[in-house]
DNA sequence: TATTTATACAGCATTTTATTCTTTATTTTT
DNA sequence: AAAAATAAAGAATAAAATGCTGTATAAATA
């Protein structure tokens, strides 16, 4: 694919708010027939500019209310260590996301968990256990004007 | 709904990785039939459990290559201006999330951009016009270890 | 310029899925 | 123990996805 059209773009943007709308309701947005649409859509995600379909939960109903980023600093930094705190992060099921970043932290994590003292608990059973662990912070979420997962693609055209 | 039953549980995950998966595929994973699962769903979507479904894009691909948070302290703490912020800030396509936080900032950002130059741009036309800005702090993201909006259920059982 | 080739899309046919309904088994309530 | 509520199987129907054919337009080639 050369590149992106205007009607890939629109797909894009109209699937990123909602994946379940079918193929005819999209065509007749975009006043189209159903067999252009799907077509595009088969072609994006064989491409890989979708990476995928997936539902989005309720964190609060679920009972998972407390959001937590941390940023943290390493006492080591060998490449070896720099690994094995990764894996070792990565397999917390608290942990959604993980970044290495430059600034004034090594990384940057987000936490999901129960409340505050699940995450007290996080911390004392499980990170304290890491070693080469230096600074430490905690960002307790309050509330969250805005969480989405949606690129503004207006930016491409 | 009392709560959420194993079989519950067990769709969220797989909803949460596919939502594109057939409910009869899921129905065969879990050795039961398309209709026990189909209502399932329909019921976890209308009681509020499932927020929505989406398309997750590559977003290298797109060209948006560049993840940055941003760690912001305010000088004025009036309620109004409070407000004013937050509004302002969600409306930055840039800005993909926006959280009030407690700890060594007020706002906890996280933006997705083309690239270096994109972020530096955004800072000088767009972030510092906003008035009552304090401190800034940019994260700037290097490589990123996991970064998922899947929420694990095995806590729940 | 004429001719070929590739691309995009309409429109229809077919297959697959979603959705609804009925019946039965199981559990819960009284 | 009887009645009511819940959950699921199984079949029937509606809707959507998917694939195919033909046509028009644009791009490439001679």
């Amino acid at each position: 694919m050369a590149n992106l059209d205007t009607v890939d773009i629109k797909i894009l943007e109209l699937l990123q708010q909602n994946s379940n709308r079918t193929t005819k309701s999209i065509a007749e947005e975009l006043g189209m027939t159903t067999s252009p649409i799907f077509e595009r859509i088969k072609k994006l995600e064989k491409e890989g500019y979708i990476k995928g379909y997936v539902a989005v939960l309720n964190q609060k109903k679920i009972g998972l209310k407390q959001t937590v980023f941390m940023g943290i600093t390493l006492q080591g930094h060998t490449r070896s260590y720099l690994e094995k705190f990764v894996t070792q992060i990565n397999n917390f099921p608290e942990v959604i996301e993980c970044h290495r970043v430059s600034g004034n932290f090594d990384y940057l994590l987000k936490l999901v968990v129960e409340d505050i003292e699940a995450y007290e608990h996080f911390i004392i059973s499980k990170l304290t256990l890491l070693p080469y662990l230096g600074n430490v912070q905690s960002l307790i979420t309050l509330s969250t004007g805005k969480e989405t997962n949606e690129i503004n693609l207006s930016r491409l055209q």
